[in-house]
Parts: C-alpha cells; sequence; structure tokens
DNA sequence: CCAAAAGTGTTTTCCCTACACCCATGT
DNA sequence: ACATGGGTGTAGGGAAAACACTTTTGG
C-alpha cells in the first residue's frame, strides 16, 4: 500500500464517521448524543463519531465511536451508511469528510455514560432535539427520512423491540417513528398479513388487559440498499 | 483551515468520485465508460472517475471528471450522490474513498471522446457491461438499484428525453431501465394521469402512425433524497 | 392495400382507509 | 363495579393489472 502513486492532485482529506443510534426510550423515538468535550463546539451536543483509523473499515469505525463514546452496552441490530457529508467548510478544523450512518438499538439500550473525550451522553428526542454541533443536525435530518423510508420497506421496526413484543408495542415504534397516529385495526392487519410474526405465551401490563406476545419467525430478513 | 487541529489518529485518505453516468441510445439503456490508460488496471473499462481537488466540492469533481474524462457536449439533467466506497483494500494504491454519484444524461448526448488519461470513452450496456476495473461493478449495480427506484418516485425518465417526446419513447426509457416490458394503455393511463405532460404538435416516425408529441409541464421537479 | 406503430376502455382485483364496540384483566 | 388498555370486522374508493381491436400513416 504505497500511497506514492498516488497523483499529486488527490486531496488528503479527514475521513470521519458519524451515527445517528436511534432506540425507543418512554415512547418516543430518541436519539444517542454526546456532549463534546473538546474544541470546537465543545460543550455542544452532537452525534457521535470521529476519525476512521488507518486499516479500519467505515462500518467498524462507526460501532467502535458508538462504544467508545457513549458506553452503550448493546449491540446494534442494523447499522447503515447512508450519506456522506463533504463540503469544504462543514468544518473550521479542515476537510473533513464524513460518511453517516444510521444504527438501530434495541429497547433497553437506555443507559449511557460518556467515555473518550466527551462530557457526557444522552438519549433525546430525535424528532425535538437540542441545538447541535457542526452540520448535526442536517445529519439528523437525512437520518431520520431514510429511518421513515425503511420503515416501510424492511421490517426495521422489529429492530426497536426485545425478541418478544406486542401489536401494541410494535405500533408504538411506528408511530413514534413516522409522528402521527396509526388506526389499530388497520396496523394488525397489515403487519398480521405479512406472515412474518408468530404467536407464543401471554403477558399482563400495569392495567388492562393482555395482550398477546409475540415474536419475529425465522425468515423476514432486512433487505439491502 | 489549519490541518494541525487533526488529531494524530485522523486517517488522511485520498478521496475520489467516481459517476455512473446514464443515458439511452438504440432503445437500450447506456452506462458511459473510459477505458484506463493508465495503472493500475490499463486498458480496462471503469467508471469516470478521480479524485478531488482541494477546496472542490463532491459535486463540482464529479462533474469535473465527467468533462474531462469524457468530453460530453451536454450537461447532466440529474446528479446525486448515492453510496460512498471506503473499503481498506479496493484500491491497490492505498486508502482511497470514493463517493459515487449517479448522472443522467438527455438523448443526443452520445458522442464521446476520451480525454485527459484515458485512452477511450463510451456508451455501453448498463445492463451488460464488460468487465471492469477495481470495485467498478458493484458501483454500477448499486447505481442500476438506485435508478430503478428513483424511476418509481421522481419523474427522472423525463431527463432521459429531449425537451419534447412521445409516450411510446417515454415507455421505453422505463422498460430499458426497469429492464422489462410494460403495458402500453396502463403506462399511458399512469403517466397521463399525473399531469405533468402536455401535448403540443405532432411528429412521423420513419413508418406506421405518427405520435404526439409531449412537453413537461411547468411544475413537476424532481424531489429530494 | 399492406405493413408498422400509435392510440383507445372496460373489468377485475387488491390494497388502503374509515369507522365502533366488546373483552380480559387489576384494583 | 369500573377503569384501562387489548382485540375484532366490514364496507367503500382508488389504484394497478389484465386484456384486443381500431386508426393513421408511408411505401
Amino acid at each position: 500500500m504505497s500511497d506514492l502513486l498516488l497523483p499529486p492532485q488527490a486531496t488528503q482529506v479527514g475521513l470521519a464517521v458519524d451515527v445517528a443510534a436511534f432506540a425507543m426510550h418512554a415512547g418516543e423515538l430518541r436519539v444517542l448524543l454526546v456532549q463534546r468535550g473538546e474544541l470546537p463546539h465543545a460543550r455542544d451536543w452532537a452525534l457521535p463519531g470521529g476519525f476512521v483509523h488507518p486499516g479500519e473499515e467505515l462500518h467498524e469505525a462507526a460501532l467502535r465511536e458508538l462504544r467508545t463514546e457513549t458506553t452503550v452496552e448493546l449491540e446494534p441490530r442494523h447499522l447503515e451508511q447512508f450519506f456522506t457529508f463533504g463540503e469544504v467548510n462543514r468544518d473550521p478544523r479542515g476537510r473533513i469528510v464524513s460518511v453517516a450512518h444510521l444504527a438501530v438499538l434495541p429497547a433497553g439500550a437506555v443507559e449511557v455514560s460518556g467515555g473518550g473525550h466527551t462530557l457526557g451522553a444522552a438519549w433525546l428526542s430525535a424528532h425535538d432535539p437540542p441545538r447541535l454541533a457542526f452540520d448535526h443536525q442536517a445529519i439528523l435530518d437525512r437520518a431520520l427520512g431514510r429511518l421513515q423510508l425503511r420503515l416501510e420497506y424492511a421490517n426495521l421496526a422489529l429492530e426497536f423491540l426485545p425478541d418478544t413484543f406486542t401489536l401494541p408495542e410494535l405500533q408504538g415504534v411506528f408511530e413514534a417513528i413516522l409522528n402521527r397516529k396509526l388506526d389499530k385495526r388497520n396496523f394488525r392487519k397489515r403487519v398480521l398479513s405479512q406472515g412474518a410474526l408468530l404467536p407464543s405465551g401471554e403477558r399482563r401490563s400495569g392495567v388492562g388487559r393482555p395482550a398477546q406476545l409475540y415474536r419475529r419467525a425465522k425468515n423476514a430478513r432486512t433487505p439491502a440498499l
């Protein structure tokens, strides 16, 4: 691997990844944010991210940043590159190109603490986040758009839930992501007709009639692109 | 813009763009390819592309590569980033990250000649291309997938045609991209009901009954994402 | 008048939407 | 018993798919 072969006009740039990691918390769609501990934008909220190490694949870098910056204890159920932000002046430190990734974490991944060079980490409202550093609001916007698209195509909603879940819980995931109410009967008809869900035992919630528990069928995978 | 602020573990990588530029030719979907004049992969076919210059935006680099490597005389009607290929060993020269772009050129953009460091350029079959250099077959596959998706959403098909066109021509664009036949009556019903097309004069083809010419309505734009 | 391509309608099916009441449990 | 949330069915509208013949031109 000799960089001497690179032509002289080749721009050497900083290569970074940023991760918009989503999870459900308190019936709401949340995104994982870190409070920056360094300049620029010290003390501002930002998406977890950082520079790709030499010899490290892009998705590996995304996973590493998730782990070291935020100490989430669960593995992402979905990780996908969705856009590359390369505007010349997007970062005051120089030409830094960021390959943005979308991650989905299951419910239960709510305990986070800051790690690395951050002051802290928290799951905050995805639809109404605080002011974000750099162009991270634009990244988050696009991540939300992609997440909404994926929801219809793939059965990405299941990745937000534990192995067994109720239909009202699943509907809650859809409503949180799409940011609107859905009709209960039409929703059940639609997801059950896909044949990707299997009933199991039963369960009681705090109040009201207990809900049937479901489990994802053996097939039913998340397609590509 | 001082790169001295970059932390030491920041990977400096080569930043490149590659362009999958599509156009219709002889009733077939073609992709613009260049024959490489330099190592590695000399004399192999490849997507036009190259390194981003300092201070140059990604889409500017994509346009420049199109122009200098292939001497196409027409402007792209659509240009969109669709995926970033950053695998560690995708290029023997070192860590080179390529932001792949999808371009659409109108019919008539068929005269191309090699430029820059290439031996030549040609519009070749998009669905059955020759062996390609690097990971360019993977890039092309993904570009085709994205193009097919975009076709349904946006009215991207119009970008393949001159200002005035016939409905059979438009149907030919759809069929070439989707790689399957469509029903004539259902097709006409669908596109005319969108209200994005306006009739104008008439026209004779070589043989058979002349077809009505259409023009795109004033509104009807290509949406984002 | 013949070849060649353009143009035209109807029927059926499927999916999405709207909509209101009963059921099972905990307190 | 009652409060709370879970569960169920049907009817109407609109989009998509299947399907064959007539029309207009050039040669």
